[in-house]
DNA sequence: CTTATTTAGTTAGTATACGAAATGAATCAC
DNA sequence: GTGATTCATTTCGTATACTAACTAAATAAG
């Protein structure tokens, strides 16, 4: 019937398909996508961590950040400054919009996951980010 | 150390950008994109069929599916056809291009999917492919 | 010191992805 | 049979994602 069924490359494509729709569903309201809500956890976090830490910890392209933090900084959620001890390093900040929400965004990821999830025990939970883990090798 | 280490919705998207990378590394000399790679083979099963069952059968938002048939039309491995049956939809067919490659490309994703894999064995590989189908649910 | 290289970030180009609105064709309701 | 609805596809707008080429700043080599 399907085609598809045995190439995990696929399957893994729609498992995140979903993964991501949820996660953007639940975020919609805030205003912010997935990767927004992911760089501004990683400020909480860190504040006034540089733009090429960030790619690191979020393991995204610096061409792709580029344009997030762009986003981000007119949507009024950040601030790049200037390193003063290397000009060609950008700090980026967090505003106060992007604090406050600190309480009420904390939640989603993990309520988002737990969605996404509900249908596995615990060990299945497990075992699936060893395996997700391990493929990243 | 690391923030998102269980974040299975992070864990999936960087599972996923590893297995699309590795795919479309391999893709590369074809000049073809994994997605089209994929719309080919539904083809070689079923050559003809419309634009609403490929979305169907690769969960593509026709919008997406509309700008890749474009591309891969303009790349000549297919042609759009009005149905007399019913002039709302296309049947895509393959042209000779499209069918020449079956036996080339047929195993590229197989090897792709291997390569992505290596690492676990082949009970891991079944439980994994299990979980990720899942989710999907 | 000056040239060469490396580094951080931007920009341009292309390819998914998807929501929403639009178009044209088919079908349903009556 | 005509008006309303549904259906297949396109178009527009926005947001990742990545390659390659570019700029500006820092550092290494001589």
């Amino acid at each position: 019937m399907d085609q598809f069924e045995d190439c995990i490359i696929f399957q893994l494509a729609k498992a995140y398909q979903k993964a991501h729709g949820l996660f953007k569903k639940r975020l919609l309201p805030y205003g912010l996508t997935p990767i927004q809500h992911l760089i501004l956890e990683a400020l909480w976090l860190e504040d006034g961590i540089s733009q090429k830490d960030i790619g690191m910890r979020l393991v995204l392209d610096r061409a792709t950040l580029s344009g997030v933090l762009d986003r981000m900084s007119s949507g009024g959620w950040i601030t790049k400054e200037q390193d003063p001890e290397d000009k060609r390093t950008l700090r980026i900040c967090l505003t106060d919009k992007g604090k406050d929400l600190t309480s009420n965004l904390a939640g989603e990821r993990n309520q988002a996951n737990e969605e996404l999830l509900s249908g596995l025990n615990l060990e299945e939970k497990i075992l699936l980010k060893r395996l997700l883990k391990d493929i990243q090798k």
